[in-house]
DNA sequence: CGTTCGTTTGAGAAACCTCAAGGTCTGTGG
DNA sequence: CCACAGACCTTGAGGTTTCTCAAACGAACG
């Protein structure tokens, strides 16, 4: 598991959480920009792929370009959700739908249960994330038990309660084909 | 012009300004979900393609699928950018940082001057761009005096102070090329 | 000339932040 | 085994930003 963030003054903006099998870094290659900063936050297995040679297996090898530009949209539909997320729900809604997303996520590559599953985020990296302070998320996340976030993973004691206030529409995420 | 939005209980949340050149919901076609709204802000010209005929031009005609992924990543660039705004600036901030990046855009296609463009943007939907309310919005705009939005379109007064408080870096909107 | 859409302004409330202190856990070196 | 350091979590008090609700105003339009 990663992040990827942007730097600002005021402090990091952390974009998203790739996680095994994710493609990273695409937009800088393509884009020429490196506006952009990755961070590891488990041991991680990366697999370099030089620029040119992306270019050229997408016009090479069609369907791995039709295969990039799906990696693309999902990913796109990501930060859509998240930015969904910062700009129109409440500290509250935004940690559960942050959470429900996540396990959705790890679940789809065999990584989570149903209501539990690692991950090692801290309450600063949460809050880097969800537009937060670090304090804030803390008292979000005691305010209601609905989860745990202890010794790196994650525990969910209301599945019900966190998906309505979450209002998870999770049809972004899924190969449906 | 047009924008994308997210329709919430809480309110809508509007995702980009698609303007004139703009390829508008590929993520749609690609990932066969329907989770947002497209809404026209001035009369447009749309051009419909096909989903299916999408997919069959990026396997056949593999610059056209390479072309298609970078206006992909573009698009996601700028998604990324809209939610490092509302996560981690000041309304004020927020608010230059949205209308340097719209001034860029439309410069690269003609259609602003320096210091002034037509685009017909009210405060309640660029609150609901920028994660605010329609109120503070009109605070925000006249609190200093750096630009005004008025009868459809913009008249920027302090460009510097503009950039200097936006922290605008525009490398992720240009075909360098 | 009234209606509608958008802007402007105010007062009070809520959400969230800042700063600061103390607590808990875990690994490490003695 | 113990003491310690570092990372992280927890809690409090007070401040700021932004929201909510409400009302008045102006301009375009039929």
């Amino acid at each position: 598991m990663a992040c990827s963030f942007k730097l600002l003054p005021g402090g990091r903006q952390i974009i998203s959480f790739p996680i095994a099998g994710d493609v990273v870094g695409l937009r800088s290659v393509l884009l020429r920009t490196a506006d952009h900063s990755f961070s590891a936050l488990t041991d991680a297995v990366v697999n370099a792929v030089e620029g040119p040679h992306i270019m050229r297996c997408v016009t090479e090898f069609p369907r791995l370009g039709a295969a990039l530009l799906w990696a693309a949209c999902r990913d796109e539909a990501m930060v859509v959700e998240h930015l969904v997320n910062i700009g129109r729900r409440t500290a509250l809604e935004r940690t559960a739908h942050f959470f429900m997303e996540l396990a959705e996520r790890l679940h789809l590559i065999g990584q989570a249960a149903e209501t539990e599953f690692k991950c090692p985020l801290t309450q600063f990296v949460l809050a880097d994330a969800l537009g937060l302070t670090a304090s804030h998320v803390n008292r979000v996340l005691r305010e209601r038990q609905l989860l745990t976030v202890r010794k790196g993973s994650v525990t969910i004691h209301d599945l019900a309660a966190l998906r309505k206030l979450s209002g998870f529409q999770g049809g972004y995420l899924n190969a449906r084909e």
